[in-house]
Order: structure tokens, then sequence, then C-alpha cells
DNA sequence: TTTATATATTATAATATTTTAATATTTAAT
DNA sequence: ATTAAATATTAAAATATTATAATATATAAA
């Protein structure tokens, strides 16, 4: 009768997790700037130019990213530049794109989320 | 000059179609009903006993899975019951637990998620 | 060693999301 | 027709997230 608990709160916290994953994705700012990644690794002001946003807003979702282990950096003289270290993130995205494309209509009208 | 704004516009409103996908998967009650459905369809009150959430709350996340096309439903008398829409959402949960194994000391860590 | 440029950090105001309680609606059984 | 059970909706308080401006830090060039 207690034995099965941890196993629950095990597995809770593992879903917990996958939603933090998906959570890392699910802001457009950070969305798009994993998505210009993938093309490939860019530097801080790269984004900014090519993405349109603040600096600072670039930088604090690069953070974040980063610190969840979606993307790594490397340093030349002044510049950072930041890739994706999973490739899988490039798969999970395409999927994601596909059921996108066939449930448009449905999502951008949703208004609870 | 003028002539690729439209497709650039386009593009990144598919960008925020594929993150609002995300969201939807991003809060730990709307992933965890939808890790129990992909085991079977269930309806409301099975939801609410085995994961131990108030009945609005899953109502409420219901209506917001639905609303987004990741669950439908079929009445059974006083009985709603939810299915998954669409099987590809297993294969993106699969990979995104895939990636989290390998990446939960950061994710887990993570303060700005 | 100043200065300029690139990036990071911090604080905060604006906004969005989540949870909950209360209430409404729907359906079936009495 | 009433009642009870299942589900949905609503509104509001609590909480979390986001965007921005201001500031700090680090690096390289002058």
């Amino acid at each position: 009768m207690v034995k099965e608990q941890p196993v629950l709160q095990l597995e809770d916290l593992q879903h917990e997790l996958i939603a933090k994953f998906f959570h890392g994705l699910s802001n457009p700012a950070r969305f798009k700037i994993a998505v210009s990644l993938l093309e490939s690794e860019k530097n801080v002001s790269q984004l900014v130019h090519e993405l349109g946003m603040k600096q600072s807003q670039i930088s604090n979702q690069l953070a974040c990213l980063k610190w969840c282990g979606y993307v790594s950096t490397r340093q030349e003289g002044k510049f950072i530049y930041y890739r994706i270290t999973d490739e899988r993130i490039r798969n999970i995205i395409e999927l994601a794109r596909q059921v996108v494309a066939d449930n448009a209509e449905h999502i951008n009208c949703c208004t609870r989320i």
C-alpha cells in the first residue's frame, strides 16, 4: 500500500521535468532563437539583428536555454557563439511542425492557452 | 526589398503557433493528463481520481487541450471520455523523454524557466 | 590605460497563467 | 418532476513569466 508511492512520486517528478523541457520551447522568443540556431551557430549580435529583439531579451532567453541544456557556447574574442547542444531538439521541433501543420486552425484560435 | 516580408511574417506566425503547441504540453497538469490519456481514453472523474487534482482544474485543462486539438471526446451517458487525437503526440513526448533523461540535472536545477 | 563594442545581469512594471471556490449545466435514475 | 452525479464554466486571488530599461562586466582595439 505504501510501496508504490515512491515510484509514483518519481514518475511525477519525471513528468514535471518533461513539462519543464517543453516550457523551454513554449516561449515564442526562445523558440525562434532555437530554430535560428538549428540553422547554424550564431553570436548574440547576429541573433539580435536577425530576430529584431532587444539585446537583453536575447541574452536572457539564451541564458535560459543554456541553463536548461538546449544550447552550448564557445567564445571567440568579444563574441559568444551559441549552438544547439542536442540534435534531437531538431527532431522534436520537426515533429511538432508536422502536427501543427495539420492543426493550425485549432491551435491558432485557442484562447485558453 | 518589400517582397520577402510576407514570407518572413508567415514564418514568424508559424513559429508562434509551434511555440503555442509546446505551451500546451508545458504545464505539468496538462502534461500529466496527456500522458495518462496516451495509456487509454478516460473520463473526467477517472482523471480526477488518478491524478489527484481538483475537478475544475482537470476540466479546465481538458478544455484547453481539446481546444488546441490534442484531445477529442465522446460522450457515454453522463460520462465524457477524452482521448488523444493525434498519435504523433506520443512520439513527441517519447523523444522529449529521451532528451530529458540525458539532461535531467540541467533542466531540474534551472531557475530561469 | 582609455575607449568602444559585445554580452550579461538585475530590477521592475506589465502581462499571462494557474489554482480554487462557487456556480451552472447536463444527463440519468428515482 | 425531483434528485443526484458528472462535467463545464466563471471569476478572482495567487503566482509566474515576459519585456524593457538601466547598469555591469569583459574583451579588444586605439
